[in-house]
DNA sequence: AGTAAATTTGCAACAATGATGCGAAAATTT
DNA sequence: AAATTTTCGCATCATTGTTGCAAATTTACT
């Protein structure tokens, strides 16, 4: 059974062309995409509708999860233990380069804790680093 | 002179009668805005695009900043720093609460230094925690 | 394997968000 | 107070994201 096939199949979700095919292009990219990527540059033709769908039933089986950007972008990614293991949410740092814009998981960083006023009671924390990447030195 | 007048004058921005209003509803709110919490709350009636404008030459000129969400919503705040001193842009840490989804600036939380893998170089971080404030408890 | 049930797709239509050009209005400079 | 610069607001457009529904596909069942 091939890989992507698994990964839906774990994951209770029906086994499509679409979910295949951008299961696929996940897997084979290293950063993060954004809508907008998987529906340019997959190559394939698929409708709007069914791009939004189909990242909105990855995110909610927790296959991918999203990136917070100041732009208003919203980027999704597919972490290495979230495809071989399940559903491990660590939250870890994303980083951000400046030169290529390319959006990754520093799956080995884990976002640290802070001390917070009194008052607020912390339940969930997202860091994200911008600067350059090893790439683009 | 009024401290929104004065505030406008320091970064070299007209005077004019949608960018008071606009500041002084920053002034007056405890957390951060969105777009549309100005068109809607203001009680004015600015077109959407001097709306737009207006926060974009705030912005330029470091009055406020953005804060990332991983929602797509763009939130403007003004730092207790920046109205008063003018750039201080040290980052602090953002808190979201869960409960009334009012973003709030931590002006006195910094946001750490974390360890990158090699080939990362860091030039600014941010983060953002979500959790419940103190008037929701 | 073949059929019924459940899910997903794609189209149309819509809503929200954001950008741009340009003449009119207002603010600043002199 | 006139000239210059900046900003406003309207019209228009592009992009992004959502919803309803019929047709197509997938899954479950016998």
């Amino acid at each position: 059974m091939k890989q992507v096939e698994e990964i839906l199949k774990r994951n209770h979700l029906s086994v499509t062309d679409s979910r295949q095919k951008i299961m696929q292009f996940f897997l084979n990219s290293k950063g993060a995409l954004a809508h907008a990527d998987i529906e340019k540059k997959t190559g394939e033709n698929f409708d709007r509708v069914t791009v939004y769908r189909t990242l909105q039933s990855f995110v909610e089986k927790g296959i991918i999860h999203l990136i917070p950007t100041k732009d208003n972008s919203i980027k999704y990614a597919l972490c290495k233990d979230d495809c071989e293991a399940g559903h491990h949410h660590d939250n870890h740092v994303h980083f951000i380069c400046d030169e290529c814009s390319k959006t990754i998981c520093l799956d080995d960083v884990t976002v640290p804790q802070v001390k917070l006023p009194k008052g607020f009671t912390p339940q969930h924390a997202e860091m994200v680093v911008n600067g350059i990447c090893g790439d683009c030195k």
